[in-house]
DNA sequence: AGCACGCCGACT
DNA sequence: GTCGGCGTGCTC
C-alpha cells in the first residue's frame, strides 16, 4: 500500500537535511547527516539542540543559510513509518494561511511524546515444544507441582501471555512462571508493545435504509472513490445523517483506507462512540485532549503505521500523522468548537476541506443546520449538497411556536410564562418529558449589592462572578477564579445585601421546584456532568424515565436521543443575539433549531415553545416558519451587503499583555503603520469584547478585505515588521469566529 | 518548549 | 555585599 508520496532519499553522506522541530521556531533547522545514516523526507529524527536532545521531522534538503560550521549531526532515526508527504504539506500550508509558526503547526501533529520513544518490549511467555497442558512430566525432571500444573493448564498451547497475566489467571504468582520458564517448560519470547487497534468491520451490514438515504449513501460512496471532492449532507435531525455517511466509511475503510471523523469536542460521548462500534463491530480509536497519556500514544502509533483504520476526534484528529488517508468526514460541521482560539488559531472545518485537497480524498460535512460558509460554496458550485429532507422511521418534525413575551403576566424573579407553564403542565400529566433549555450555568450571572449597587466582578477580568449555589461559590467564567460569597459589600460594607439578578439554569430548576414541587427534574450542564460516565448516567435516568424534567445549557442541545421528550421550552430565546457578533442571528438558529430537535422523536409529535421578547425577528420567524432557506438567503445578502465573510476577508490582530500602557502602546504603533491598500480596511485598536482576561489588557484591530486579496500577504510585513516589548503579545487569527 | 543570560529586591 | 526573581532571546 505504497501511497506514493515517500520521496527519495535526499541524503548524500555528509549532506546536511533541515528538520523541523515541534517547537514555536519559523523555519526548519539544518543538521549533518552523520555517516552511514539513510534518511528520507519526513523521517522521525534525534536531533541536539542546546544542551539537549529533540525530536523532529526531516523536511527538506538542507536550506544552507547558516555558517556550516554551526551544523551539528543528527543523533538518530525513530523507528517509526516517516511523516507523510501529504501531511508534510498540509503543515506548511496551515501555517502559512494561519501565520502561526511552521513548528507550532508541527506540534499538533506530534506532541505525544511517549509515543515517539522507542516501542516498550514485554516478556511473554508460551508452551515450549514438547510440552502441552495435560504433561505429566517437564523437561529436565522438574517437579510438576499444583501452581505449575495451574499455569500450563490456563495457558494453553499456542499463546503467549506476560508472567503477571498467567499467574493471575492461574491464581499464583508470577515467580511459579519464572520457574517453570528456567525448567524449560515454558519458553520466553520477547513482544515488541503492540500498537494494534482492533479492526473495524467493513463488511457488517448496515441498518435498512430509506430510498432517499440510500440515494445519498451511493452518492457518497461513489464520491469516496474519485479523489478530493466536497459533500455537503444536509440532513434535518433525525434524518439519518450518520448512518448515510457510515456507508462511505464503510466503503473507504473496505478499500483498506484510513477514515477521520472529526465531531465537536462535547459531542464526542460514549452514546456516539457506541453508534460507530454498532455499526463497525469494534470501538473506533478514539482521539480527544483528556484522553488518558497511554492511550494517546498507541492510538497515536497506531495512525502513523496505518492500523487505526477509523478515527474518531475532535478537531485536533485533523492533525495525525494519517499513512493512508481516504475520508474525512466533519459532523455538525456548523459548530463553533471547531474554530480553535488558543496557539494555532485555526478553524478544523476549512483545514479539513484543505487536507482534503491536499491529499485528494473526499470531505464530507454534515450538519442539519449548515453553517453560511458552506451554503455559499454550494451556491457557488464548489461543493456538493445532498440533503435528507425528512425524518426517519416516521417522526415528524417538531411544532415550533414563538411565546411574546411582551403579552405574557410575568412576575419579577420568574422566568416560566403562564402559557409555557400550562403546556409543561400538560406534558407532564401526559406522562411525558420535558426540557427547558437556558444558555446559562450557574445560579446568576449577576450578582449587586443592593445598599450601593456595586457588582461582583472578578479581579482578573472584566466579567461579572457568576453565582453557583449548587458549589456555593462565585465563579468567573473566563479564567476560572472562584470565591465564596463575601459576608460584606466590598465597597460599601453593607452586610447580607446581595441581591442574584437574571436566570441561570440552577435558579431556572428553583422556579420548577416551586411551580412543579412533585416534578422529578435533574440539571445538564458542564458542572453538573463533566466525565462522560456521569453523561452516560443521566442520559440512561431520562431514556428509564426516573426523570420527569431536565433543564441544561447548550451541552444537552447535542445528538441525545430521549423518546417521551415531547415538550422543549426556550426560556431566552433572544440570549446569544444580543452583542454585535457578527454570527449571532445565524449561531441563535442554529443553536435553537438543534435544542429543538430534542423533541418528539420516534413517532411522537414534539413542541417547541420559543420565549421571546421579538417574535418578529428574522431568526424567530425562521425558526417558527421552518423557512431555513429564506433565512440563510436574508443572511447572505446582509453579509454580502457589508462585505463580511464569506463574502470578504476578515482578520482579527489581537495585543495583549499584563502592562495595559505598553498594550496601548503597541496597538496604536500598530494602527498608524496599517497597510492602505485597495480593498483593505483596517479599523481599530480598540478594546477587545473582554478587554481584561486573566489581568491580560487585550486590544484588537479587524482586517477586512476584498475577496481576491491575501490578507496574508498584508498582514505579515505589517503586524511581523513590529516587535513589541514589555511582554506584549500580538496574535493573529485569520477568519476569526467569535467576537465576544 | 527548555535553558541560559541579565538586570533589580530580601537575606547571610 | 550575594542569591534569585523571571523578562528576553536563542537554539541549526
Amino acid at each position: 500500500m505504497d501511497t506514493g508520496h515517500t520521496t527519495r532519499a535526499p541524503t548524500a553522506e555528509g549532506a546536511a537535511v533541515s528538520v523541523l522541530l515541534p517547537l514555536p521556531i519559523v523555519a526548519p533547522y539544518d543538521y549533518l547527516v552523520p555517516p552511514g545514516m539513510t534518511l528520507e523526507e519526513g523521517s522521525f529524527v534525534q536531533v541536539p539542540l542546546g544542551a539537549r536532545l529533540a525530536t523532529g521531522v526531516v523536511w527538506g534538503p538542507g536550506q544552507g543559510d547558516i555558517d556550516p560550521e554551526k551544523l551539528r549531526e543528527i543523533s538518530g532515526v525513530l523507528d517509526l513509518p516517516p511523516m507523510p508527504e501529504d501531511l508534510r504539506r498540509f503543515v506548511d500550508w496551515v501555517a502559512g494561511y494561519t501565520l502561526a509558526r511552521r513548528g507550532g503547526v508541527l506540534r499538533m501533529a506530534m506532541s505525544v511524546p511517549r509515543a515517539l520513544d522507542a516501542p516498550k518490549t514485554v516478556i511473554e511467555y508460551g508452551m515450549a515444544p514438547g510440552v502441552d497442558e495435560k504433561s505429566e512430566s517437564l523437561p529436565g525432571g522438574a517437579r510438576l507441582t499444583d501452581a505449575r500444573r495451574r499455569v500450563l493448564g490456563m495457558l494453553g498451547s499456542g499463546r503467549t501471555k506476560t508472567a503477571v497475566d498467567i499467574a493471575k489467571a492461574a491464581g499464583t504468582s508470577a515467580s511459579v512462571v519464572r520457574g517453570l520458564a528456567d525448567a524449560g517448560a515454558l519458553l520466553a519470547v520477547t513482544r515488541t508493545e503492540d500498537s494494534s487497534v482492533p479492526q473495524p468491520d467493513p463488511h457488517r451490514c448496515g441498518p435498512d435504509l430509506s430510498d432517499t438515504q440510500s440515494a445519498a449513501a451511493c452518492e457518497l460512496v461513489k464520491a469516496a472513490d474519485e479523489g478530493y471532492s466536497v459533500t455537503l449532507l444536509d440532513g434535518v435531525t433525525g434524518s439519518g445523517k450518520t448512518e448515510v455517511y457510515f456507508e462511505a466509511i464503510a466503503a473507504v475503510l473496505g478499500a483498506g483506507r484510513q477514515v477521520a471523523v472529526l465531531l465537536p469536542e462535547i459531542a464526542l460521548t460514549a452514546d456516539w462512540l457506541g453508534r460507530f462500534e454498532m455499526r463497525f463491530g469494534v470501538p473506533p480509536v478514539a482521539w480527544h485532549s483528556d484522553l488518558p497519556m497511554t492511550l494517546r500514544a498507541r492510538n497515536w502509533r497506531a495512525v502513523v503505521r496505518g492500523d487505526a483504520r477509523l478515527v474518531v476526534g475532535a478537531r485536533s484528529a485533523l492533525m495525525l500523522p494519517y499513512h493512508d488517508l481516504g475520508l474525512i468526514v466533519v459532523d455538525e460541521e456548523h459548530d463553533p468548537s471547531f474554530k480553535q482560539e488558543d496557539g494555532v488559531i485555526y478553524n478544523a472545518r476549512d483545514m479539513a476541506v484543505v487536507r482534503g485537497h491536499i491529499s485528494d480524498v473526499p470531505v464530507v460535512l454534515a450538519s442539519a443546520t449548515p453553517s453560511l460558509e458552506s451554503v455559499n460554496n454550494v451556491w457557488r458550485g464548489r461543493y456538493r449538497r445532498l440533503s435528507l429532507p425528512e425524518r426517519f422511521a416516521q417522526a415528524s418534525l417538531p411544532e415550533i411556536s414563538p411565546i411574546d413575551m411582551r403579552a405574557e403576566q410575568m412576575d419579577s424573579q420568574s422566568w416560566i410564562s403562564p402559557t409555557l407553564e400550562a403546556a409543561t403542565r400538560q406534558a407532564l400529566s401526559a406522562g411525558e418529558q420535558v426540557m427547558m433549555f437556558l444558555n446559562r450555568r450557574g445560579y446568576a450571572p449577576l450578582t449587586l449589592c443592593r445598599a450601593c449597587g456595586h457588582r461582583l466582578d472578578c479581579p482578573q477580568c472584566t466579567a461579572w462572578l457568576v453565582e453557583h449555589r449548587l458549589q456555593d461559590r462565585l465563579q468567573c467564567h473566563h479564567c476560572g477564579y472562584s470565591a465564596s460569597l463575601p459576608k460584606t459589600c466590598p465597597s460599601c460594607d453593607a452586610e447580607d445585601r446581595f441581591t442574584a439578578c437574571g436566570p441561570g439554569v440552577e435558579r431556572l430548576a428553583e422556579e420548577v421546584r416551586h411551580r412543579f414541587p412533585d416534578v422529578r427534574l435533574e440539571i445538564m450542564s458542564s458542572d453538573t456532568v463533566y466525565r462522560a460516565t456521569e453523561t452516560q448516567a443521566l442520559v440512561r435516568r431520562m431514556a428509564e424515565r426516573e426523570i420527569d424534567m431536565l433543564i441544561g445549557t447548550q451541552i444537552m442541545a447535542k445528538g441525545f436521543h430521549f423518546p417521551l421528550l415531547t415538550l422543549v421550552g426556550v426560556i431566552d430565546a433572544d440570549l446569544g443575539l444580543s452583542g454585535g457578533d457578527l454570527r449571532a442571528a445565524e449561531r441563535t438558529y442554529q443553536l435553537l433549531h438543534q435544542v429543538a430537535g430534542r423533541a418528539g422523536r420516534e413517532g411522537r409529535q414534539g413542541r417547541v415553545l420559543l420565549q421571546t421578547f421579538e417574535p418578529e425577528h428574522p431568526v424567530m420567524q425562521a425558526l417558527t416558519g421552518g423557512d431555513r432557506d429564506g433565512f440563510m438567503e436574508a443572511e447572505a445578502a446582509s453579509r454580502r451587503q457589508h462585505s463580511m465573510p464569506p463574502y470578504g476577508r476578515l482578520a482579527a490582530v489581537i495585543v495583549s499583555g499584563r502592562n495595559e500602557v505598553a498594550v496601548d502602546e503597541t496597538a496604536n504603533q500598530l494602527g498608524r503603520s496599517a497597510p492602505r491598500y485597495d480593498g483593505v480596511t483596517v479599523l481599530g485598536p480598540a478594546p477587545a469584547p473582554i478587554p481584561v482576561v486573566r489581568g491580560r489588557h487585550r486590544r484588537r484591530l479587524l482586517v477586512r478585505a476584498a475577496k481576491d486579496v491575501s490578507v496574508q500577504e498584508v498582514l505579515r510585513p505589517w503586524v511581523f515588521g513590529h516587535k513589541p516589548k514589555g511582554g506584549v503579545k500580538i496574535a493573529v487569527d485569520i477568519d476569526p469566529y467569535s467576537f465576544t
